[in-house]
DNA sequence: ACTAAGTCGTGAAACCGTTCACGATGTGAA
DNA sequence: TTCACATCGTGAACGGTTTCACGACTTAGT
């Protein structure tokens, strides 16, 4: 089994990224510093992620573009593709929905759900909008496991619970709290609101160096 | 020239968050282990925290809820409030634009900018949508320095040099793509896609050791 | 065949953020 | 008043991640 934090795992995401868009403009190998430079990190550590990985390089030639998409995608694939529910067709829900239908090969969003009985059997952007109540059939015959939590903040802990009954075991959560999960339950939480506000305070920070200083 | 680190200034943002609705429902003062419990950390995480910020609290009797409450918000808040611009009012920049209309008394989105002239001058959530050669202009007018960027990926190389040029110096941005920019200029990039493709991998993993242990 | 150049893989060091551990401090009960 | 107790503030230890530094390797050129 292997063992990687989820700093690497989210690099190799990006590594893929950049290496399918080498594979598209049919660039044959690519070289430590390359992929760095591309995401303004070290080469060393693109090196040590790809250790994790158990990949291997030539010097003089680098990676093989083809071979370490291969490799990559045999650790952050699923076989047949990751299939993902989206629960709360708002704003955010269908922004998302829009986002994600069709544009990447190995991550569908198969299902939503919703709360609202006006939203039932509507189809959003390529989906039929089902009711909380299939939440359980859907997910098993679909063997889902992952799912997108955009409802409100209110709502979001009874939900989360809903979900790891219906056998959900990684959740993205938008909602800005943080929410109780037993152990084996991944989850991470996209605070939209606190990042926004993380920034707001470095671009004054500088703005105050900037006029201190010098 | 207060010093905290990018997370420390995250948990701020949640602490007050935690505070006013605290505040709101009569409490009047709050124990390390108490928000600790909240945002599940250690209480040991959050007195160093309030240490970078210099506030102290009392033995048995904690922090003051309306004091910490202020001391945060000298740290973080601009006086007279964070005014932000919105670029890009697709799909999430609409869905961004609802969630901010009126929610946070000091975060406020002032001005949504976007290329497409089919929607300039449209009205859509409170604002007005601005052509993008307006930027300059109304960002000075409103002292704005941070934005948020919700373009495609293709276009936010360059939208980022605009706002660079337009004196923007903090930028959230959600196009999935690493951005070059000055040293002066704080970035962070939301990469919705990556955080996904980590979850469903780690919810893998975990389905595995479930699987293979006991 | 040998050398020069450049990259790879990785042990060890450095770095940063978190947690431990404990003395200091203030409060309530006897 | 004094004691027992719970929490605070913080130096030191710890752990995870990144970076340094260098030997191994491959290839191109002479
Ligand atoms: N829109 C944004 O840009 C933004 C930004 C930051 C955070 N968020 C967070 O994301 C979440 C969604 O935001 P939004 O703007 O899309 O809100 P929204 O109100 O537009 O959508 C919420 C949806 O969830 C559904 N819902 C409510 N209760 C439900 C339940 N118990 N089960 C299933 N569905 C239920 C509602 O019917 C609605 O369709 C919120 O928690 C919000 O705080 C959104
Ligand atoms: N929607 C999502 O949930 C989601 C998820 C992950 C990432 N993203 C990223 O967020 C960004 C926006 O996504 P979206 O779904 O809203 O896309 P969208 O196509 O719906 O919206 C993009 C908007 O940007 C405007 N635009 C294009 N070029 C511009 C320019 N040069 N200057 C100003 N405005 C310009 C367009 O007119 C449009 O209104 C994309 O980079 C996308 O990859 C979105």
């Amino acid at each position: 089994m292997l063992s990687a934090s989820a700093k690497t795992v989210a690099r190799l995401s990006l590594y893929r990224r950049i290496l399918t868009d080498c594979a598209a403009r049919g660039v044959r190998s690519i070289y430590s510093h390359e992929l760095a430079q591309t995401l303004q990190i070290t080469a060393t550590q693109v090196r040590r992620d790809l250790m994790v990985v158990g990949f291997s390089g030539s010097p003089n030639k680098g990676y093989d573009v083809e071979a370490l998409l291969g490799s990559i995608s045999t650790v952050l694939d699923r076989a047949g593709g990751e299939q993902v529910a989206l629960v709360g067709v708002g704003n955010l829900g269908r922004a998302i929905l829009s986002y994600f239908q069709g544009r990447y090969a190995n991550l569908n969003v198969a299902a939503a759900f919703d709360q609202d009985p006006a939203l039932h059997g509507r189809l959003i952007h390529g989906l039929t909008i089902q009711p909380m109540t299939k939440l359980s059939e859907v997910v098993a015959a679909n063997g889902i496991y992952t799912a997108i939590l955009t409802v409100p903040a209110s709502e979001a802990q009874r939900v989360v619970e809903e979900l790891i009954r219906a056998g959900i075991r990684g959740i993205l959560n938008f909602a800005p709290l943080t929410l109780r999960v037993p152990e084996h339950i991944y989850i991470r939480t996209v605070d939209i609101a606190m990042k926004l506000e993380t920034v707001a305070f470095f671009a004054r920070q500088d703005a105050a160096r900037e006029v201190y200083e010098a």
